[in-house]
DNA sequence: ATAAAAATGGACTAAAATAGTCCGATTTAT
DNA sequence: ATAAATCGGACTATTTTAGTCCATTTTTAT
């Protein structure tokens, strides 16, 4: 699985706090809105505080909301901050681990394909997203 | 990881197996030259031999070759038989086990972006690699 | 002041997937 | 007969993923 659990929780939380505008948003609650296991939640959205994506306040009637302009954050940006960089095959995140990485021809496709599918996901931002999800209800 | 070890491993034999032609190639010999573990490999042969990718003869001197035309076989095909269809994300594999997906705006992305990866994947066949094998050289 | 409701941090655990190993049986060339 | 190979199935070890749990801290409402 290239997107893991973490990430898809986290790409779901934020497009959900772009939806609440300025407005803070506990754990619970997008927990309970988007199902995702409150406890890992919580985990999850330390990651993205600590990275810069949102902001939390401590206490009674505390939460998160979103430190930047959804427009602003691409979905690359998350997979990365929850699961490093895109994991094709092993010789694509780190050569040194493939003793035929010199000679072999298929090594150049692997970083190809990588290349593409960030291009790809870099275009995506959650202003976007946003717009889509109204659409489709 | 999108590309699990058996598949890379597979992809490896099934490219020196192009290299010698109608040659009968036993376990060990690519095992040594595309250092894979023989025993594991074996279980990957047995599983391309089943799908009709290459043939086995059994007893001394016993081996396998290619049973198609390296033109003819595409790397996607291969990662298929080895490890299913491309997975990116649970949503993708399984729309089922998304409670979201009706009403999600990244479902159609996860799709756009897994038909994007099988077609760039479909496009490479193993004459192509073999060749730029023997540019790299 | 106090109680309740929230985030914080760290250690821990469970489950699943991945990457193999091992061995006995069968087949075949010499 | 023997050696060298595939075949098939059961088993295992390791790693990764996906969480849980709990004690602490902070803040707010009352």
């Amino acid at each position: 699985m290239l997107i893991k659990r973490k990430t898809d929780y986290a790409i779901r939380s934020i497009l959900y706090l772009s939806q609440k505008k300025n407005k803070i948003v506990d754990v619970n609650e997008i927990a309970r809105e988007k199902f995702i296991p409150s406890n890992f939640l919580t985990k999850i959205l330390q990651r993205l505080k600590k990275k810069g994506i949102i902001k939390s306040f401590k206490g009674k009637n505390g939460g998160f909301y979103l430190l930047k302009n959804p427009r602003e954050i691409n979905i690359l940006e998350i997979i990365e901050i929850m699961q490093g960089p895109i994991s094709l095959n092993l010789c694509a995140v780190d050569k040194r681990k493939c003793k035929l990485s010199n000679v072999c021809s298929l090594h150049p496709l692997w970083l190809e394909m990588r290349k593409n599918i960030e291009r790809e996901l870099k275009r995506v931002n959650f202003y976007e997203l946003m717009k889509d999800y109204y659409k489709r209800r």
